[in-house]
DNA sequence: CAAATATGATAGTAATACTATTATTCTTGC
DNA sequence: GCAAGAATAATAGTATTACTATCATATTTG
């Protein structure tokens, strides 16, 4: 029930909607897993087509091209979070609380997972949340953002700040940066995490050594720090 | 002088040295400029040849393709900023005064510039800065990452981010976080200034309205308050 | 059950990302 | 000043990608 209303797209996302057939959904689906395991790069609309034994043509009539597709992915994902935070927020009061809850859903953690009766058609959101930490900026990293933009296709991105940016200022209503501080805690847990596996000398959670907290709970932790620390800071010089 | 010594690149990095020939300087130099103009993915090696009137198998010859063209200038990029740090914070004793320096660097404000008169022939770094916010992450976030590091190419950010971590841990010697820290508020800084300018209301930093300063000097402030609130925090709870 | 719609099957095009080959020019050591 | 070697130009060619077009065949739906 409520599923349908978080599936809900934006309709610039798509040439036809491809959670009103199977084979959209197969394509969406299938995509996602085409995706994580070769590379959004390396991925091509054959490929996917042969995946999931159609053709090349009929993948077109639901996506304009593979960028489309993956803007189409990270706007799910987006959307599907935001209901997480929605969903696990609405009975809490301390907004403090509240923000604990959406650093675990930012690394995925405690999330609410769908009855596993129905798992065949499900998106694969573990998939989806790898794709959206290596992928995810290549969405809006193009030469035509502008355009985009303007057909929204940004918007989820945006709703999940603007969300976010709220229970900051529930927390500390004179907070100056609450947008920035929701955008810039989002990516900050995206690429420490990109980092924790491929590049791990960038960060402080090396796959080895270490405390007796795992790597996901030292990045938590972190998180957690940078977060809390920028909000409860007494003095705020906006000049200096 | 010194910038034979900070333009030395990894070897690696490409098949013949472009420091070595006339072409090759203008390969790079043109190619910074093609880039910011059209984006990465609209380049390509025939577009940047016609542009300075040779032929794709030249470009070839330096490069293996465009990809590790990327890969260069980025790393030249973070190889001049780290000089530029060194340079900047040598004379200084204060430790927060050098993370001031190095916040303001990061923006591209206040730099060393080449003496003028050799300015033709010099890289144009002010347009390089606006590759590495718009395309840098492109250039690690690829299925071959794992093997791109194996060959170091990513030692020259791996080196500044261990500068800046050393830095702060000058500031503060007990901070447990110091090179994730030094990673995340270096792609805080970029890519807030890339949503500030394309996607503005995931900010506080709109192109409008806003206090009395600017919006660069206003990331400035953002920059400066996430930096030194997470490292002047009395308690950093690692666990919870 | 007819009409509309979705998909399959096949073909084709322009551009991209290279590689190969040979001719020409440009250096550089002697 | 010239021969040997290296770099570049000029041209060609290939496999793949990113599409678009067309028409036949299913499939849905009114």
């Amino acid at each position: 029930m409520e599923y349908t209303v978080l599936v809900r797209m934006n309709e610039k996302l798509f040439l036809r909607d491809p959670e009103s057939s199977a084979l959209g959904r197969r394509i969406v689906r299938q995509g996602i897993l085409l995706v994580t395991d070769i590379g959004f790069e390396e991925m091509t609309f054959r490929k996917l087509a042969e995946r999931i034994s159609t053709k090349e043509a009929s993948i077109y009539r639901y996506f304009e091209n593979k960028h489309r597709l993956l803007v189409y992915l990270v706007a799910w994902y987006w959307q599907w979070l935001e209901y997480q935070v929605v969903f696990q927020t609405n009975n809490l009061t301390d907004p403090r609380e509240k923000l604990e809850r959406i650093l675990k859903l930012m690394l995925l953690k405690d999330f609410a997972q769908p009855n596993a009766s129905s798992a065949a058609d499900e998106m694969d959101v573990a998939a989806l949340h790898r794709i959206v930490i290596r992928e995810a900026s290549k969405a809006y990293l193009t030469h035509h953002i502008t355009e985009d933009n303007r057909h929204q296709l940004f918007k989820p991105y945006k709703d999940l700040c603007g969300r976010i940016a709220g229970i900051i200022l529930e927390y500390r209503p004179d907070y100056p940066y609450a947008r920035s501080r929701a955008s810039s805690i989002i990516e900050t847990a995206h690429y420490q995490a990109f980092f924790m596996q491929y590049l791990p000398s960038l960060t402080d959670f090396g796959t080895g050594s270490g405390g007796q907290l795992g790597n996901e709970d030292r990045l938590l932790s972190f998180l957690r720090h940078l977060l809390f620390s920028s909000l409860e800071t007494a003095t705020l010089s906006t000049s200096r």
